[in-house]
DNA sequence: GCGCGCTGCAACTCTATAGTTGCATTAGCG
DNA sequence: CGCTAATGCAACTATAGAGTTGCAGCGCGC
C-alpha cells in the first residue's frame, strides 16, 4: 500500500484526467463512451486512463469486448490520509523548532 | 479558499519539488541554502520555490538580502481534506448506483 | 459469415517546463 | 568604500507527455 505518492498527483495534476475521473465519478464508462462526454479522442482518453490505472485510482474490467472503468475513490481519500498526515507533521515539527528558537 | 485543486497536484507532481517541500518541513530555509542540499542549481530551485508559491503550498519572508522560504502543512493538509471529501463522494454515489441496479 | 463497434498499437506533432549558464543587482560586513 | 554572498532576470536546450491520425485486431449481432 505504498504507493509512492508523487505519481499520484502527477496524475492528478492534469485537467483532462480530472474530467475524466470526475465523469467516472457519475457511473462507469468505456473509453468510448467517455470520448463521447469529452472533447478529446478516445486514444487520449485511453492514454489517461493507462495512467490512473497504473498509480491506482480506476480500475477496468472486461465485459466482452469492451473495457469498463471505475473510479477508486477509497484509494483517493488513502492518499488524502497520507498527505494530511504529512503536513500535519510539518506543522508540528516547526511549531518545535519556533518553541526552541523563542526559548534563547 | 476556493484554490482549485489540479494546480496544487501538478505543483505536488514533480519529484524535486517534493524533496524541496521535505527539506522545508525540517526547517525554513532559503533557495540558496536548498541548492546546497539538493542536486540541481539555485535558478531551478528557485523557479520551483515560485511554483510552490503561487498555489500556495510555500510562503516566504524577506531578511535582509535573503528570502527564506516556510513550508504551510496547514494547505497541504487541507488539499487532503478536499480530496479525501471528493472520494468519498464518488465511492457514496457508485454504490447508490450499484443497489439500484442490483434492485432490477 | 460479415459488417460494425470497440480496443490496441505505432508514428508523428507540438507545447510546457525542468534544468542549465551567464550576467546584473543589491545588501550586509570588514 | 570595496568585497562577498545573496537574489533576480533572460536566453537557451532538451525531454516528457498531451493530443492527433491511421490502421490492425477482435468480439457481437444480424
Amino acid at each position: 500500500m505504498t504507493t509512492t505518492l508523487v505519481p499520484v498527483f502527477a496524475a492528478l495534476g492534469d485537467e483532462t484526467r480530472w474530467s475524466i475521473l470526475v465523469a467516472l465519478g457519475e457511473g462507469d464508462a468505456s473509453a468510448s463512451a467517455l470520448a463521447v462526454r469529452l472533447p478529446v479522442t478516445r486514444q487520449a482518453i485511453a492514454k489517461h486512463l493507462a495512467v490512473l490505472e497504473d498509480v491506482g485510482l480506476v480500475e477496468s474490467t472486461r465485459a466482452g469486448r469492451e473495457l469498463r472503468y471505475r473510479v477508486l475513490g477509497s484509494q483517493l481519500s488513502a492518499t488524502a490520509r497520507s498527505l494530511d498526515r504529512i503536513g500535519a507533521e510539518w506543522d508540528r515539527r516547526l511549531a518545535a523548532i519556533k518553541r526552541i528558537a523563542e526559548a534563547l
